[in-house]
DNA sequence: CCAGGGGCGTTTTTT
DNA sequence: ACGCCCCTGG
């Protein structure tokens, strides 16, 4: 087990020479081979460069749009070409497993070849695959389980109430997210210990609530998402010999995203890029790895070159600890650093960028930067203000319509938002009006409970010392398995020193009713027999984890329930099931080898943007952060109002308002030729309806660049006379003088101040039944009014009535919910 | 042990 | 408005 990190066979004895100068080194410019022109030619000055940089370390300040996965990719591809690395010397971080998918069918591409061998993967999983491989040293089941936010929430409020501890005031989120921070500064239950103040009872409470979750993932054999970054660092700071076998391994360290990087995760970048000492150097060539190519005139292993690319202006995830330093102070970090500027835009029009260039100049304390194309002005940006967030979405979706008609695909639209609960109004109103669209992320098919408690019988045969995963399943489905045997089980386990899933095996001995008991041994049956399926020692062989699957929702009759069940979700519910063992059919068929605990992993950390679709038809839905690194031809930002987007939970915080400003930024800088940007007057949240001002971001746009379709200026919440000033607060206080102008200097040509709200979109739903709608019928809507049915297409509960409305317009509406009636 | 009702907190963003 | 949690009565 030790020595097995060697590059694929074929790369060993061969290893090309690793050319590592540090600009000025003295040792510098003998025939270094250039990547060919293929890999440059296109390119502008500074990504060329940044192409054919060579040298420890290089940041490449890559503004939006600027083709930094272009460079990216042809950078690695230049490194491969001239044979100055081999595949399995590159190791590429990216944010999403998309985005790292992308880099790696790209830089295929360019080399006319797989990029096997080479690590191009999120952190996350770059820290996962080291993990399995090392687990036994950091006395981890190599089959650890991987808890999500929701896990660690479950344990943390077992532990709040265990203690009590809520009478001090703690939360489950409260505890989750500080304990969170404290790993992303690599602080550890002891280290916190150590610097904790002892007089303090509060601290001495949470000190005990982060040992007990300590303890407790620690016992099950789980790691939380914080804890791949950090137990990884560990690991290389306690065992430098396996770090050694790592930086020896990869002499190309690139990280996209950089500006995302929190403090444990730079600390891991810092390992990988750390030298070998001779020592270490010398240790490996005893036990038979080949070094010697790689070493330098100490006799050790020079550091990786390391390639970092980010914006700071780009910067939205200081929230779970991200810290902008990583990218600021560099230069300072890495002695001898080359920094490259990207600037030229290749992705939006001048109006989009002008828009951004000014929003993100009122950030002070950023380093000049400034977008440019050569596309030209193209499309104004289209502003929009609705009476509701329903009027909105309609707004939205009518533009949607006409982009449509224009010839523009859905897929090529996105719209954007600041919080998930967005989605509700505008999904509302898709759904009424037949546009096809996909929300990314939010809540995630991984994330229902019939999803999850097939996933925990999954995690329970493949780490059965998993008690999370053992106690969901227990009486899931209902098998009269109650609290009180649950109880009984674990203080069973307790005073005998065996685990929970061994207690079950000894149910017969707990003196519980007979009932109960053949059911617990039941359940604890069907899992042995599940383990024994997937045991690599079993002479029948490995069952694939579809057939796994299928057993263990058979057995357990999680299937069963939930199709007979009464309650009409769970018809819902068994189909998610189902789909849930077709992914795993489709997970066998396209990693043949790979194991359950592959599949769980890959679960673990898929990423919302990890599930688009690029070939699917539908326009996508999304929050800001999830839009970080995508395009679209047209981008809808909505709900741009004080309290959303400045998000009123970042106002209080340092530096939030700069933050949420950046995100403004991110959406903008999204759009390639069409930007909408819209907001309501009232917005409604927690069943009941606010009134909601235009957000100070928007005046920091210039006014000519928007051609407002409904300015704010020109209407108000009641439909009354009072004039909304863009830069009036609801306590009537300006922002200031001598910002904005308000809207009503807007050039607003052929439209007059709104008073009525002829087309106030309503959140109302009809069942129509099977209302009958042929081409000519007249129908009254009650939003829209009166109106002519010119087609109808669709079938059954999808049909759909494409309708001219005398006042409102053409719309395409479904049938059986819109809220229509036919007349005359 | 379980189903159903009432009360309450929730919503910032996510690997 | 919704979902989750706790409590009560079967």
């Amino acid at each position: 087990m030790s020595t097995l990190h060697e590059p694929a066979p074929e790369t060993e004895g061969t290893a090309p020479m690793i050319v590592h100068d540090a600009p000025g080194s003295g040792h510098g410019e003998r025939e270094r081979p250039k990547p060919s022109g293929r890999l440059t030619d296109g390119l502008n000055p500074p990504q060329k460069a940044a192409v054919e940089y060579r040298g420890p370390a290089l940041l490449i300040v890559a503004g939006a749009g600027s083709g930094k996965t272009r460079v990216l990719t042809h950078r690695i591809a230049g490194l491969i070409e001239t044979r100055e690395a081999w595949p399995s010397q590159i190791l590429a971080i990216t944010f999403t497993n998309k985005a790292a998918a992308e880099m790696r069918e790209r830089v295929a591409a360019l080399l006319g070849q797989a990029s096997d061998g080479m690590w191009i993967s999120t952190f996350h999983s770059a820290c996962v695959r080291i993990l399995r491989r090392e687990a036994q040293k950091m006395g981890l089941p190599a089959t650890f389980t991987i808890y999500d936010s929701a896990d660690s929430r479950t344990v943390i409020k077992r532990i709040i109430k265990a203690r009590d501890a809520d009478t001090l005031g703690f939360t489950p989120g409260g505890v989750s997210s500080r304990i969170s921070k404290l790993k992303n500064e690599l602080t550890d239950d002891e280290a916190f210990a150590r610097n904790a103040n002892m007089g303090d009872p509060k601290e001495v409470e949470f000190l005990a609530i982060y040992r007990d979750y300590t303890r407790i993932l620690r016992a099950a054999g789980a790691m939380d998402f914080d804890d791949l970054i950090a137990e990884t660092v560990y690991l290389f700071r306690a065992f430098p010999d396996v770090a050694a076998l790592y930086r020896r391994r990869f002499r190309h360290v690139l990280v996209d995203e950089y500006q995302d990087t929190n403090h444990a995760q730079y600390a891991l970048i810092r390992e990988f890029t750390e030298p070998v000492t001779a020592e270490l150097s010398a240790q490996m060539q005893r036990d038979g790895l080949h070094v010697e190519r790689l070493l330098d005139s100490t006799g050790g292993i020079p550091g990786a070159s390391l390639t970092v690319v980010g914006d700071s202006d780009q910067s939205i995830y200081a929230f779970r600890g991200a810290d902008i330093r990583n990218i600021t102070e560099f230069e300072r970090d890495f002695p001898g650093a080359s920094v490259v500027l990207l600037e030229q835009n290749y992705r939006s029009t001048q109006n989009i960028l002008s828009a951004a260039n000014s929003v993100i100049s009122n950030n002070f304390d950023r380093k000049a930067k400034n977008l440019f194309t050569t596309v030209g002005d193209g499309e104004k940006i289209v502003g929009y203000t609705g009476y509701s967030g329903h009027d909105e979405a309609q707004f939205v979706a009518d533009e949607i319509e006409t982009l449509h008609r224009a010839g523009m695909a859905y897929r090529d639209i996105a719209v954007f938002y600041r919080v998930n609960s967005q989605t509700r109004p505008l999904e509302e109103i898709f759904v009424r009006s037949a546009l096809p669209y996909r929300v990314v992320g939010g809540t995630k098919f991984y994330e229902r409970a019939e999803i999850k408690d097939a996933m925990a019988y999954l995690i329970a045969v493949a780490n059965p010392i998993d008690e999370l995963a053992l106690r969901r399943i227990l009486n899931t489905p209902k098998r009269g398995i109650g609290p009180a045997t649950e109880t009984a089980l674990q203080s069973f386990a307790e005073t005998n020193e065996i685990s929970f899933r061994e207690a079950m095996r000894s149910a017969g001995a707990l003196g519980l009713g007979p009932k109960v008991t053949t059911a617990i041994l039941a359940l604890a049956a069907v899992l042995d027999e599940s383990a024994a399926k997937v045991d690599p020692e079993n002479p029948a062989g490995v069952t694939s984890v579809s057939d796994l699957l299928t057993f263990l929702v058979t057995e357990s009759g999680l299937h069963e329930t939930l199709r007979t069940s009464r309650d009409p979700q769970d018809e819902t519910r068994a189909e998610n099931v189902e789909e849930l063992v077709a992914q795993t059919k489709d997970f066998d068929r396209e990693n043949p080898g790979a194991t359950l605990v592959d599949f769980l992993t890959q679960v673990s950390l898929v990423a919302a943007a990890d599930e688009l679709d690029d070939s699917s038809g539908t326009v996508s839905l999304m929050t800001l952060h999830t839009a970080k690194g995508l395009e679209y031809d047209a981008v809808f930002l909505t709900g741009i109002e004080e309290e959303l987007l400045p998000h009123k939970m970042s106002t209080n915080e340092p530096g939030g308002l700069a933050e949420e400003r950046r995100l403004f930024y991110v959406g903008i800088t999204r759009a390639k030729k069409r930007l909408h940007l819209s907001l309501a007057m009232t917005r409604s949240q927690f069943g009941d309806t606010s009134v909601a001002m235009p957000s100070r971001y928007l005046q920091e746009i210039p006014a000519e660049l928007i051609d407002w379709r409904q300015s704010p200026g020109m209407a108000n919440s009641r439909g009354g006379t009072q004039p909304r000033a863009l830069n009036a607060r609801r306590d009537g206080r300006s922002l200031g003088p001598g910002i904005g102008g308000g809207f009503r200097d807007a050039p607003t040509p052929g439209l007059k101040p709104k008073t009525e709200w002829p087309n106030r979109i309503t959140a109302e739903v009809r069942d129509n039944g099977d209302l009958e709608l042929v081409a000519g019928d007249r129908i009254r809507h009650a939003n829209f009014g009166d109106g002519r049915v010119t087609q109808v297409t669709g079938e059954g509960s999808k049909r759909v009535a494409h309708v001219q409305f005398d006042a409102a317009g053409p719309k395409k509406l479904l049938i059986k919910i819109a809220p229509i009636e036919k007349i005359a």
